[in-house]
RNA sequence: GGCCCCUUCGUCUAGCGGUUAGGACGCGGCCCUUUCACGGCUGAAACACGGGUUCGAUUCCCGUAGGGGUCACCA
């Protein structure tokens, strides 16, 4: 079933809505925390698949637990979503703004006998619970309230809206990505709809704003594929057409657990402050975590939006593999416009670096590294201010053979007026031919004085971009005498 | 525990009855080379298990095992 069309065409038990429909789909994240990165790959889904089909994208903020909800969540979760490039195509919808909606429907299901006033109190409800639990059998809400006459309620005792959910039967959901899917209705329990208080629950919350936000397609985390059943008795009651489901395998930590703080669940956020990571790689890694396409690997956005698909989407959870965001993080830190990556580079390192030297250097900077961190210590020693520190394999490369050498380089250099990478290279070759030595018996220890590092881009690359006067300042530093006397 | 879902190299995946089971990350080796990377070549590495169905199962069906999800007046 999976298998056929994707999308509207695909019309089945619980596609009506969908047919010949133009697409609508929502991410809702519920704000009690950042964008994690499953609810990023949820969005980037949805974003993806509403592209595909010219249909429209939405964001609703699920905000009706007051208690969990916080502002600056939301605002976390906005950031989150515009630096991966997925806001919604109009205005987010906030839920908590629509109770009096929500609450208008619980009534609507009560006055046609849908739903019923249920004066159960918690502590009935834990007591009946706890007896199941002992006899080890199921437990399922059986409320005496669900056929009781209206006019037998108690006076003055709090009550809650109870949806009838169907007792008899089953129900079938053809999902997108887990294919058919049945249930038997008995499995079914009355929930909640409505408080005490009068808001509404989550459960129908969701029914409610989806069916009037127009939401054709939910596309949302496995853990939803469960509560998919219990929203279409809300959806029956109501006599709406159901949207087409299709619920997307959970992403789990490298070790195979539950994706959570202790294991990689970082927010989005931490991805690009903390590990240096640009979002068309983060947007690649996740669109490759739980769809494929054949062979490929490196896809660009709008090759996404035309490859992808639900059918491909895979029904298995996968594990996040930090190791493999960071190749593609090197990738693209390849691809990235240099003035750019300068930019993001220079926020990371000390002072105010030159951000025209970092660009012309970014060249050669970004091809060793695989995050932004990984390029801000690459140039760092373009900025360094003599007398350079040396690592100690540096200093261990500047023995007092390497040290002659460097004068011999100065010497050369020196009369060099042609500060280019042709000329340069020409010259040290030469002179390393002239000694009968390798080049790499004068590169080394230039390299150490010129970086004060083991590890750089190509030497004449450095001495280019170091300068004629700098180079030369460096080199003398380290040349001849011994380590202690620097200029 | 009840219900639902899942199971191809360590990881992400391709595969949709007949393939030397492919690619990528990671790992090893070689090449390139002034270092480190990049790049190229190459090696090791998988169909969880047991029954069926079939001329033929990685692929379809049923079990077993393992994993995950869910069972709130949270979302």
């Amino acid at each position: 079933m999976r298998h056929e069309e994707d999308g509207m065409t695909s019309v089945s038990a619980t596609g009506t809505a969908a047919a010949g429909a133009p697409v609508v789909t929502r991410f809702a994240p519920s704000p009690t925390g950042y964008l994690h990165i499953g609810g990023a790959r949820t969005a980037l889904f949805n974003w993806l698949f509403a592209r595909h089909h010219g249909g429209k994208y939405l964001l609703r903020i699920e905000d009706t637990d007051r208690a969990r909800s916080t502002e600056p969540a939301i605002a976390a979760i906005f950031d989150g979503l515009s630096w991966l490039g997925l806001e919604g195509d109009e205005e987010p919808v906030f839920q908590f703004a629509r109770s009096d909606r929500h609450a208008e429907v619980a009534q609507a299901l009560l006055d046609s006998g849908k739903a019923y006033r249920c004066y159960l109190s918690n502590e009935e409800l834990a007591a009946r619970r706890q007896k199941a639990q002992e006899e080890r059998r199921p437990f399922r809400i059986d409320s005496e309230w669900r056929d009781a006459d209206p006019a037998d309620a108690p006076a003055g005792t709090a009550s809650v809206v109870r949806i009838k959910a169907p007792r008899e039967g089953e129900t079938v959901i053809e999902d997108l990505v887990q294919g058919r899917v049945t249930v038997r209705n008995e499995e079914l329990d009355d929930f909640v709809i409505l408080r005490s208080d009068g808001t509404p629950t989550y459960m129908l919350a969701v029914v409610v704003d989806d069916h009037d936000m127009g939401v054709t397609h939910v596309i949302r985390g496995d853990d939803h594929l469960n509560n998919a059943f219990r929203q279409l008795t809300i959806l029956d009651g109501m006599g709406w057409d159901r949207p087409v489901y299709g619920h997307v395998p959970l992403i789990h930590g490298a070790d195979g657990a539950k994706l959570s703080k202790r294991h990689g669940a970082l927010g989005v956020d931490s991805y690009r402050d903390e590990l240096g990571i640009l979002p068309e790689a983060l947007f690649n890694y996740l669109l490759r975590l739980g769809w494929g396409h054949g062979d490929d690997e490196i896809i660009a956005r709008e090759q996404a939006v035309e490859w992808f698909d639900m059918a491909h989407v895979g029904k298995s959870p996968s594990r996040f593999d930090l190791a493999k965001l960071q190749n593609l993080n090197g990738h693209y830190l390849r691809e990235a416009d240099d003035a750019r990556l300068a930019a993001l580079a220079a926020a990371r390192m000390p002072g105010e670096p030159d951000l025209a030297l970092l660009a012309r250097a970014m060249p050669v900077i970004k091809v060793r590294a695989r995050d932004l961190d990984e390029i801000a210590d690459g140039a760092a020693f373009l900025f360094a201010t003599r007398p350079l520190d040396l690592t100690e394999k540096a200093q261990g490369l500047l023995t007092e053979e390497a040290r002659q050498r460097l004068a011999g380089i100065h010497d050369r250099l020196s009369g060099e007026s042609d500060w280019t990478l042709e000329t340069l290279e020409a010259s040290l070759k030469a002179m390393a031919e002239e000694l009968g030595l390798g080049l790499g018996k004068l590169a080394q220890p230039l390299r150490a004085a010129l970086t004060g590092q083991t590890t750089s881009p190509g030497i004449f690359d450095v001495l280019v971009l170091l300068g004629r006067d700098e180079s030369l300042a460096r080199i003398a530093a380290q040349a001849g005498a011994p380590a202690q006397s620097q200029v």
